[in-house]
DNA sequence: TAACCTCAGTCTATCGATTGATCATCAGCT
DNA sequence: AGCTGATGATCAATCGATAGACTGAGGTTA
């Protein structure tokens, strides 16, 4: 339970605690700052932060943002939707952060919106945040948004995205991950390994294309554009991929999921289909979610680090100036967690 | 693609706006408000669009809280966590109606913070936001929060609670979607249902656990007390509330899962148990989101209006007074959704 | 004793938008 | 001519916090 303040009528605001403490109201906005040009002695302080703490007073957040626009004070974060899972893991990992650096944390979909540019010219022209975080998107609209933030010296990072024009990405070791599953199914003794994948006008889906390709390659198997199949990352993507995956000859042995809903979509394709998963296919899938070990049959997935994308991320925002470059990967490494859904080909 | 901004230099303020179009700042903040009192001339107006138009103005958001506080100009919505997906719906519909009304939406959910009205306190003391929405959390948590926001006569709405003491809150036709499970069971022949519930503890628990015990009773089965397991709302309970469940006397033929994630934790610990699902047991859960019709077996639900309790909600808080009573259900109702987890007692 | 320094705060302007009050002009009426 | 009323705006104060300039009291030094 937390202190119970003095029932304050109204708002609080800092001159009614420099009333109370008898002061002026800077001296309030001082200490709470810890201004280092502030002379004050014990009996003063002492008496402000009990003013403070009777009257239960915190800033109004707009009055500060107001005044002081030069430091963050909130940052946005952009993602698709809510439902994903995954963008809730790095939803999560903002929050932690946001709240350990105390500065505001204004999560925002873009669903509704025409498109994700339109959010952020809403975003940044209102002024209500200073500072933001892209997650998703294709890579046109990111790569339009890159433009605009770009030309106004907005701070900004995008979330696992590369190769669009930016300097400010924190991004995730797909192709590491890539070639994590791609080993794994290649020791379980399979060679007709088929991907998949998400669209290649999204930049992921591009990049763990060329990820799934180049690991097919250094396994010493035979690669063919026809080992992928591109679609939405999402559950019907999922369906309507498998559907078509399934057709492919060589008949597929197993198969990597280039997204989690993606992958439980698929995985009840399969199901529709009366292919059984792992006896006549194995499945990995991206993104190690919890539901992943609560599936029929659990899922095999290779996780990597959402959380700490969203909370890497939102340091690395606030701390690195905005016209410095930021282009890098989580510094937490992805892994395998080997389940149900992948086994040795059966000769 | 939205039309693209004079490239201007820094924040765009109104008195810039004003200067183009050679009146005062008043007046472009009046023609964006529609403000009736303002008598102006066409050609007048349509000068300071365009200036509006050619610079990109948005008025600041700090300044216009800050100016104005005595209008909602934020919502905040309170959720336990991002990773359910009934609450990515909530939200979503929040998001809807946020940008309808214009009015920002601040989502927050209150895992890191000891207790939830930590958060709250947090948002209503700084400022951040000038209504909040609230859903989940004990009932304990809830009424702390009921009693904090209403001694300092603050807008709030809980979404889905009753009885706890609150005049303010829109919810779900729970009793309603409890029965037409039950009945959807009875119509199958199961005389043997139990129920895997939430706790007490919740308000939603104690009331769903109710509905049961009224729906069993209504329906001329013997009720016992045994009937109902509780558990967390989480994928662990409802793993570990199944097992418990198995074990009592009479053998459970049907068993209703009052939360959506508990289920999905059951079906896994069904397959464990080896207990096919629905030839040994039929499930009904609560909530039809996009998942349920996905697992293995798809899982017939009771559909109640997630995303509708988050848009109705938004609507209803900022535009009913403060001092006025909210108590009601939603304006829609509950929906059965019969999927492969359901099926009738084989005699 | 005058000049100077330190301490402990105070004063004031400012961030940008809003709002109620005020003002200048002109037409119409008596 | 003098007054009224409508029209089309402008003015000035304000929201709350903050940053930097400034001040008054008391002590120290040359």
């Amino acid at each position: 339970m937390t202190t119970r303040p003095n029932r304050p009528r109204g708002r609080v605001t800092g001159s009614q605690v420099a009333a109370l403490a008898k002061v002026d109201a800077a001296v309030v906005s001082k200490i709470l700052k810890e201004d280092p040009t502030l002379r004050i002695s014990p009996e003063t302080r002492k008496r402000v932060m009990d003013a403070i703490e009777e009257l239960g007073y915190r800033p109004n957040y707009a009055a500060q943002r107001l005044r002081s626009s030069r430091k963050i004070g909130a940052v946005g974060l952009i993602i698709p939707n809510f439902s994903n899972p995954a963008y809730a893991e790095i939803v999560h990992g903002a929050e932690v952060a946001s709240l350990k650096k105390e500065v505001a944390l204004f999560v925002s979909s873009h669903l509704e919106f025409p498109t994700p540019l339109d959010l952020v010219i809403d975003l940044v022209a209102s002024g209500r945040v200073d500072a933001l975080m892209i997650a998703g998107g294709t890579a046109k609209e990111t790569a339009e948004i890159n433009t605009f933030l770009s030309e106004r010296d907005f701070p900004f990072l995008f979330l696992n995205r590369q190769s669009i024009g930016t300097r400010r990405s924190l991004f995730l070791d797909d192709e590491f991950a890539i070639s994590l599953i791609v080993n794994h199914l290649v020791e379980l003794g399979h060679t007709s390994i088929y991907n998949l994948a998400g669209k290649r006008t999204m930049e992921t889906g591009k990049r763990r294309q060329k990820a799934f390709k180049d690991a097919i390659i250094e396994a010493g198997l035979p690669y063919r554009a026809d080992l992928i199949v591109e679609e939405d990352y999402t559950a019907i993507g999922g369906q309507r991929g498998f559907v078509e995956i399934i057709k492919r000859k060589p008949k597929p042995t197993a198969l990597v999921i280039s997204e989690f809903v993606m992958a439980v979509g698929a995985l009840n394709a399969a199901r529709k289909a009366k292919i059984v998963v792992p006896d006549e296919l194995s499945i990995v899938a991206f993104n190690n979610l919890e539901f992943a070990s609560l599936l029929n049959p659990t899922l095999t997935t290779v996780g990597l680090q959402l959380q700490y994308l969203g909370e890497e991320g939102f340091h690395l925002l606030i701390e690195t100036p905005h016209d410095q470059e930021i282009y890098q990967t989580v510094s937490k490494s992805a892994e395998l967690f080997p389940r149900e859904s992948s086994k040795p080909l059966r000769k």
